[in-house]
RNA sequence: GGAGAGGUGUCUGAGUGGUUUAAAGAGCACGCUUGGAAAGCGUGUGUGCGCUUAACGGUGUACCGAGGGUUCGAAUCCCUCCCUCUCCGCCA
């Protein structure tokens, strides 16, 4: 959440982002929240100074064989007006909470501003289309015949968008995921992770998934459980409410399942493994000081790119304008890798740079330079996400016969199966 | 799931209603001492929020796992919850 001060202190600013956000907030609400809340702690604390004072002095007395009952009194009435004012605060904190949770972070200076989108700058790119001299088969045909999944038997235990992975098709999940995990932590410095998969309602939180989407998620309502939507939650949560002694950067990596409802993107982009509600993801996670974030976001970005480099997979990087921008981020690009036979950039991968918005909500701070306690910067990214780099996997290296070549840097982890036939 | 024991500052650890302003020790920082170090001695050593200050700071308040309650006054008494450990049960 940002800091209430600098909402008071830069109101316009403030203001003005929201409206670039395309964000509907009322911040004069949580202001006015904010300077009745002051008042009433200035006018609770010269009350409790007082009776702090007078209680000891009726210790005093009661030492002295006086008696203190007149005194009591007076205190106990000091006391009722006490608990008002403590239960009128606790009342206006909460709301001014509440205000809090749902105003997103400013985006950065140099995020684009820009409506939807279609204002979205490309950074760079890299590789080309490949040339097939035949018209591509989209991945749920190609995977069907191959036998690498089965949609249908998906849908039949959990629904429709929960793929079920057969044969080879599993064995390349799980060789995609080694690959990434292995390449983060080798030769990028991660330090791996393997989290729960279930958060309570202070993680969902922390990272921002709580409360403005709660429909996006999955619950567990007898344990007060959330089925994680990423990675971030966990591994960015894991340091809540700590002061961080270890030196920063932390670079964190983490293989998760992924669960999402999907809610209000009915009917878009259903088919095969487009947008599907349970996915797995390596994620990627750094822990700043705010004078290195960004050069931080950069470099984990680059590790994102890196993955689809050594598949020789052709993207590009584009960066969210301020009316695209996801809410808790200040700075963000997305990864979209080519697909053929869907004729379209898919987005395999969202690197942002959240600032120190995140660790003011889940109260992740480290000691800077004075020895003071700060909020750290957190950034993440997708080290990516797999069911659209399995798309673009097998349509950019499909062949007219309906098999699939295999990414070089795989065959290792596929146990020297260099094609899927 | 059942029974029991615990949760105090950076750490160890005392404290069962009123100079506790949380003892004491360790650690850390600075100073003295020393040829240099150790030992010794001295001083300091948390966080949030409010007010104040140009700033350093000052001041008030809250914080002893979390949240409530009793009381003039709570680390201390009561209630609810969370977590850790031990034993039992169940179990991959």
């Amino acid at each position: 959440m940002l800091d209430i001060r600098f909402i008071r202190e830069n109101t316009d600013a403030v203001k003005a982002a929201m409206t670039h956000r395309n964000a509907d907030v009322d911040v004069d609400a949580v202001l006015a929240l904010d300077s009745r809340r002051r008042e009433i702690v200035s006018e609770a604390e010269v009350l409790k100074a007082e009776r702090n004072k007078v209680s000891k002095s009726i210790g005093q007395m009661i030492k002295e064989g006086k008696d203190p009952e007149e005194i009591k009194a007076q205190v106990r009435e000091m006391g009722d007006q006490i608990s008002a004012f403590d239960g009128e605060l606790r009342e206006i904190e909460s709301k001014l909470r509440e205000g809090l949770l749902y105003i997103p972070n400013m985006p950065a200076e140099t995020t684009p501003v820009g409506k939807d989108e279609n204002d979205n700058p490309v950074i760079r790119s890299w590789g080309e289309k490949k040339g097939l001299d035949f018209e591509p088969k989209a991945h749920w045909d190609l995977g069907e015949a191959l036998g690498l999944f089965d949609l249908e038997r998906g849908a039949k235990i959990a629904g429709s968008g929960f793929p079920l992975f057969t044969g080879k098709g599993a064995r390349l999940e799980r060789a995609l995921i080694q690959f990434m995990l292995d390449l983060h932590t080798e030769e990028h410095g991660y330090t791996e992770i393997a989290p729960p998969f279930m958060c309570n309602e202070t993680a969902m939180t922390g990272t921002g998934q709580l409360p403005k989407f709660a429909e996006d998620m999955y619950a567990v309502p007898l344990d007060g459980l959330y089925p994680i939507p990423t990675a971030e939650v966990p591994v960015t949560n894991m340091y809540g409410n700590e002061i961080l002694d270890k030196e920063l950067p932390i670079l964190h990596t983490a293989y998760t399942p992924c669960f999402r409802r999907e809610a209000g993107s009915a009917g878009k982009d259903t088919r095969g493994l487009l947008r599907v509600h349970q996915f797995d993801k390596v994620e990627m996670v750094r822990f700043t000081t705010p004078e290195t974030s960004e050069e931080e976001h950069e470099k984990l970005t680059l590790d994102a790119e890196r993955v689809l480099q050594k598949l020789g997979l052709h993207y590009r990087v584009i960066e969210l304008c301020t009316g695209d921008l996801g809410f808790s981020a200040a700075k963000c690009y997305d990864i979209e890798l080519w697909a053929p036979a869907q004729d379209k950039w898919l987005e395999v991968s969202s690197c942002s740079n959240f600032k120190d918005y995140q660790a003011r909500r889940a109260n992740i701070r480290y000691r800077n330079e004075d020895g003071k306690p700060a909020f750290v910067h957190t950034i993440n990214g997708s080290g990516v996400a797999l069911p659209r780099l399995v798309i673009a996997i097998m349509e950019n290296n499909q062949n007219a016969d309906g098999s699939i070549d295999l990414p070089e840097v795989l065959h290792p982890y596929m146990g020297g199966i260099t094609k899927l036939a």
